[in-house]
DNA sequence: ATATACTTTGAAAACGCTTTCAGAAAGCGT
DNA sequence: ACGCTTTCTGAAAGCGTTTTCAAAGTATAT
């Protein structure tokens, strides 16, 4: 019978190798040259008594957590299993842990829940850290890289996210190009940078052309189906006239289909449709959507890499903008129907 | 200047409030009554201090990590975010971390990363554990609770699914009863519990109408659109007789489309598609997808509770079958084209 | 008033590592 | 052979909590 409870301590490894614990630790992290032949009876040591080193002695010890955070507001969306996909690879090729923490803002925040007596560093999608924890974490130079969100005026957070603002012209713009005018934005959630960025490009692309900015023909899409819906039902039946949505993203540009659909009218040939982001099934929601493919898991990867940066005192870069690119099916009518 | 460097620990607090360390751990803790006026002062300590308690050092002290680990082997898949998101909010409500891991089968494991050491239980998604490492775990008596898996023979591990028989059962028995004969089945990757269950219904069903089961009608379609999509394209390419398909799953279910609408096979009139798990996506693809809704969400928050259960000593239930529904669209042919 | 039983408290010992410090051993030049 | 470096190595001091133990203070019972 086994006194011992739990399983093997480093003082069990440095007895079983008849070395003092220091050794044992010395050739566990590769941090001091030991003698050979002892550094071997100690590897074998951990092996007989399938050692594993606890992590929070490691951390008291050490200081580091050796443990990354990842927030963010909402799991929703279909993008987000390539995000968290980007992130857990490259992040666990380095040899850190993942902590993954959803701010709802329904949640009562009792103790903070994730900051640095948690992590090594924090990645932060969108806004999901309110701008006071933020500062606080900068002004204690926490490692912070901020996703799909440009930092409060005055701090210097690195920031990765994709071209939103070019992405949002290629598309109005190939709309403009194939007759349509009067071409709906659907809006993102409030405050939320992407939205902020491609209603930009959306309003750049019409002056271009020469159009003048409509505001009865932007509305609320929150980057959600059923609001999407709603919002173009209420369009639909005020008699507002359009030829052409751009619907904010790829989940929104769903719920304009429904809308449309119910309201009899045809995709493309009474109005077009183009989304963001060409999520998974853009290509075979029918008629196949027409949209921007944002490299979502190259974000996450990118923002990963940038915090280890951060994290070996380099430098990180303080802006990456992923390249966007147009993705033409037949929601815009160019193409001929299949 | 401040000479701290880093935040305040329980020995600011204890100072700052006139009070010893246990103390100030007992209020926090409130594992022992203390005199109230005290407890005010060293909560009005903890708030001018700005204090959170180290998690590593309560781990250390106390044995318990107040973190539970994620494992799954691959984020792909439409369901992923619904399982994500009610594991998250059903742990964090209860106070928990979440680690999260996926065991890639090409990354090199080098140290255990997952285990007693980092957590206080897991929750096991697939296949994504080998059965040495769930033997170990199980030997030890380490909390563990299995998603879409049944433990090794022997080990009694509580699972949490959902009716994949049943919901094959209804969706072949659906396709059979509507004139359909030659239904093809897209397995599953090799060994996925949840592909088993659901050749199982496939089979019963098949049986219930004398049908004989046809090997030439079974193929591969991993859960994953490009190989179902590759797998139907050869049982075209083969001339192999079909009135139907059951995709394995929806993601599979895109794959078919494509190859289908390649061949210029229409459906449902020409072969009737279903699915399985009702993804987001499901009821805005063309033509809108029969498939079996699977309430993803709820067994991400039913195993949390389950784990919790074992965490606070009690008993878990040993097996938690969640119901699934048909949702008939188009794709099965039953109901008038829109 | 006295003995007994709770309550509340602080000192100090873990928890399992990393890291500093200084000493021992080994290498080297002359 | 004798100092002087250069390597290795172990003892011990933390890291920041929880928890045990016993003491001190209070209340209750007789």
């Amino acid at each position: 019978m086994n006194s011992k409870p739990i399983s093997a301590t480093i003082s069990d490894v440095a007895a079983h190798a008849g070395v003092s614990i220091a050794t044992v630790s010395r050739v566990l992290n590769g941090t001091t040259p030991v003698q050979a032949e002892k550094a071997e009876r100690v590897k074998r040591a951990v092996a007989e008594l399938n050692f594993v080193p606890r992590p929070a002695a490691r951390t008291l010890a050490s200081r580091k957590t050796n443990t990354i955070g990842l927030v963010f507001s909402e799991i929703r969306g279909a993008f987000f299993p390539h995000l968290l996909k980007g992130i857990e690879s490259q992040l666990h090729e380095a040899g850190y842990e993942l902590l993954v923490y959803s701010t709802h803002s329904d949640r009562p925040i009792k103790r903070k829940p994730i900051g640095e007596h948690n992590t090594d560093g924090l990645l932060v999608f969108t806004t999901s850290l309110d701008k006071e924890e933020i500062a606080r974490l900068y002004q204690i130079n926490f490692p912070i890289i901020l996703m799909h969100e440009t930092p409060p005026a005055g701090m210097d957070i690195p920031v990765i996210t994709v071209e939103n603002k070019d992405g949002a012209v290629m598309l109005v713009d190939h709309l403009i190009t194939h007759g349509r005018r009067r071409i709906v934005f659907l809006r993102g959630p409030d405050g939320h940078e992407d939205s902020q960025w491609r209603e930009r490009g959306y309003r750049e692309a019409l002056a271009a052309h020469d159009i003048p900015f409509d505001e009865t023909l932007v509305s609320s899409g929150e980057f959600d189906q059923e609001t999407a819906y709603q919002s173009l039902k209420k369009l639909i039946h005020n008699g507002v006239d359009f030829d052409a949505v751009f619907a904010g993203d790829d989940d929104a540009a769903i719920g304009v289909y429904r809308a449309l659909k119910e309201a009899n009218r045809l995709i493309p040939d009474d109005v077009a449709v183009v989304g963001f982001d060409d999520v998974d099934f853009a290509g075979y929601i029918s008629p196949p959507l027409t949209t921007v493919r944002a490299p979502i898991e190259e974000v996450g990867r990118e923002a990963v890499r940038q915090l280890l940066s951060l994290l070996n005192g380099e430098q990180a870069q303080s802006l990456v903008l992923k390249r966007t690119e147009l993705v033409i099916r037949e929601s815009c009518g160019c193409l001929k129907h299949s």
